[in-house]
DNA sequence: CCCGGCGTTAATGCAC
DNA sequence: GTGCATTAACGCCGGG
């Protein structure tokens, strides 16, 4: 993991600070920094563990595949236990009407 | 009434669809079947079109391998060129969007 | 519409139809249920974490904005600092491959 | 649709070109200079089509939709009339059997 | 000849 | 609902 130091001039960006120290916040070009910091660091841990999971997730689609399933069989799976049975009951209400419609019986 | 092309086998295929026959639009399970049909064709065209310029550009590149050329190589080319294409064609629209904001237009 | 009359509980459960139970593995349209609906489980458990740290961040942005924070700019923060975190990455990875053509690991 | 002129030296990209001319070809660097201006001119001419029925195909969905047909159910329906009728049951009847080893019935 | 990677293109989710 | 940013699907290629 890349660990990158959050400095305060550089989230801000500006050249003339105009610091203002006091005791309950510090202040930079007018934001509270810590609070700042606070936010971006908390942020950016929820995304890392985000992005780890959205990576284990295609890992077990890749180990579904060496075992032989069917991986797109195994995705449309998975979306339509995902949706409310009524909205996949519409979806495919609707394909059928659409589908008689062109003759494609 | 109009004479309308269309054969009522090819609309309808099911049984109970109340297919509702006016001088305006023929319509198969609330669906302007026409309209659908011309869509759907349209579409179809483009896409084999387009699938046809995707073909002729494959064969382009084995005409260059064929000739020695590194089809990696003007693969890269092209997507560089693109980017270019692109980075320009960016810088003009924002261009007029500052001539608009001006009244240069 | 296609519907084929199977019924897993028959098949599974109750009855002895196409159902080949072996002590290994039980197979139901030669598919083998037991890992099919462990590879399911785990996906839906996965996304479902990851749809909640979605929420979390959300809520961080929300909680931002109502301190007081331009959220805009603040997204645009955290997307230059993934920025850099990838172009380190990409570097890194550029070096290991470097380092292992030449026999550097 | 912007032009940008080709320079045999910005693609061979090398700086002390040991130009050869003779009757046949003209070589920088071991490249056939018109030949590869040739084929990339086709190429990217070629692609400029491909890329402009991309637009009309979106076109035509956007026009779809305005007229209230219902865009991801006509996408469906381009996809099945796209596949040949045996992958298309093949699929659904795959999908069938994993729903049906799941008990999702 | 298949398959895993890659570059492109469509689909989805989310904020405004 | 519209645009935008991410994420998945597709087509193409080279190697095993």
């Amino acid at each position: 993991m890349t660990t990158i130091e959050i400095n305060a001039d550089e989230i801000v960006g500006v050249g003339h600070n105009s610091k203002t120290k006091t005791a309950e916040a510090v202040q930079v070009g007018g934001v509270a920094v810590d609070r700042l910091r606070s936010l971006v660091e908390r942020i950016e841990r929820l995304e890392e563990e985000r992005k780890a999971l959205g990576s284990d997730i295609r890992d077990i689609y890749a180990e579904a595949k060496s075992s032989g399933f069917h991986v797109k069989v195994l995705r449309g799976i998975i979306a339509i236990r995902k949706q409310d049975f009524e909205t996949v009951e519409e979806y495919e209400a609707m394909m059928d009407v659409y589908r008689n419609a062109l003759g494609m019986n």
